[in-house]
DNA sequence: GACAGGGTCCATACGATGTAAACACGTCCG
DNA sequence: CGGACGTGTTTACATCGTATGGACCCTGTC
């Protein structure tokens, strides 16, 4: 059993092989969602897709679950990571938040797949109230707040709303780019249109209710909630 | 084999059981989802649930993924019927809107296990843009609107918005209570709580982010957002 | 150079899952 | 009485997550 190669790889395993890594299996996951959704991440194909045995990924991650979570944090935190996201000295609170949310958006727009996992796991810390994961990225939330001026309650009343505000219209304009359909068909034909003459004003004002004008509205949301914010601000610290 | 009892029931099929419903099947998959979340929600334990194999469900929803679509239309459609959200003769557009948020609200709190489906579950039609499921109550928001002087414009401004506030809030209110935590314990106890010795402002805030105020929260964003839909109506309509 | 130790991956196995197909039974209509 | 039909059961299969134990390679020590 030395040889002969069941597999129809060298059956001899570690071989030259650049050796799997967290990162490198993260990755491959991500890649997996990416196209395909949700669904196409089992723990075989994940293991196929980098050439290797599914139990083989159980040495960097406890579990699926936790490839999940895995996952959710590491997009959540390379969005951290983003020069263009983190906060600079010229700026004031609101040019951070709006660069927040634009990256954000970003990570969405690029993950449609995965935004709602990250819109709806359990978090690491539940008690937090909005729990938008990585409590890291909660952390520079807060800090940076404070350092512009934020009194404490200020900051956590801007995380509130500024966080389910993120994810309400993230998570309805992620949803309605088709998230879920087979991966089977790269784009197969949308479904059979749902027959409407029971519903006429909806299908009366559907082209309208198609429309795409999701930049002007988010935009538009997300200033009125600097607003609010602002002068919850004001309120607090006078 | 025609007897002997292999189920530990009586073999004989059909005898006098009530029969199964569509109904009847949705509601007992949906308390098996409120007590012990998604993952308990498999095809043989609702058929166990229900006194039958698993296979009969089939009759009345034609795949798991279906079951799911059918809880959250019923859920949504329970509300739609709910007398306490319908808009009455006398009220206004905002009190319409006040009272549908209160429902869905309540909605979210009695399912909070489903609710995430709710806001994640591809819809009917894709392009009706914040996806709310149910078209059977976008129709009643747009008429309920229109028939209170809204314009056409105005009312699907009012629908995106109101749509995405209710989504985001609630999601997010819905998750903070521990949403996913295996069915077999009751209630355990909460994870063993995160080191948060690296992010000491999150540590420092933390009573103050897990505080409840989330009554008063949800309201003052909502009547927020009443101003705002009504500013822009005003705009649409002069 | 030999050899022990440990890290990485594989092979196998088990129970659970969703669901297709064929079948059994009870009811009702002719 | 006989078939059609509807409802539930049986059996089967592919796939899933993952526990367990063994095979292989690399490295460090003598």
């Amino acid at each position: 059993m030395v040889d002969g190669e069941p597999t129809g790889e060298r059956a001899g395993a570690t071989r030259r092989r650049p050796g799997l890594s967290r990162a490198a299996v993260l990755d491959a996951a991500l890649e997996l969602v990416d196209r395909g959704g949700l669904a196409q991440l089992s723990m075989r194909r994940l293991g196929a897709s980098l050439q290797v045995e599914a139990m083989a990924i159980y040495r960097y991650v406890r579990s699926r679950d936790a490839l999940l979570d895995g996952l959710v944090d590491r997009v959540m935190d390379q969005l951290y990571a983003d020069p263009a996201v983190l906060l600079q000295e010229g700026d004031d609170w609101a040019d951070f938040l709006r660069r927040v949310a634009d990256g954000v958006r970003r990570v969405a727009r690029q993950h449609p797949q995965l935004f709602p996992l990250i819109a709806t796991r359990p978090p690491a810390a539940p008690w937090v109230r909005p729990p938008l994961r990585s409590l890291r990225w909660v952390e520079g939330f807060l800090t940076g707040l404070q350092s512009r001026g934020f009194s404490e309650d200020g900051a956590i009343y801007a995380y509130r709303a500024f966080a389910s505000f993120l994810v309400g219209h993230l998570l309805l304009e992620v949803s309605a780019k088709g998230v879920d359909p087979v991966p089977t068909e790269p784009t197969g034909p949308p479904p059979p249109d749902v027959d409407l003459s029971a519903y006429p004003e909806l299908q009366r004002l559907a082209p309208r209710l198609a429309v795409e004008d999701l930049d002007e509205e988010f935009a538009h949301g997300l200033e009125d909630l600097l607003e609010r914010i602002g002068e919850r601000a004001r309120l607090a610290r006078p």
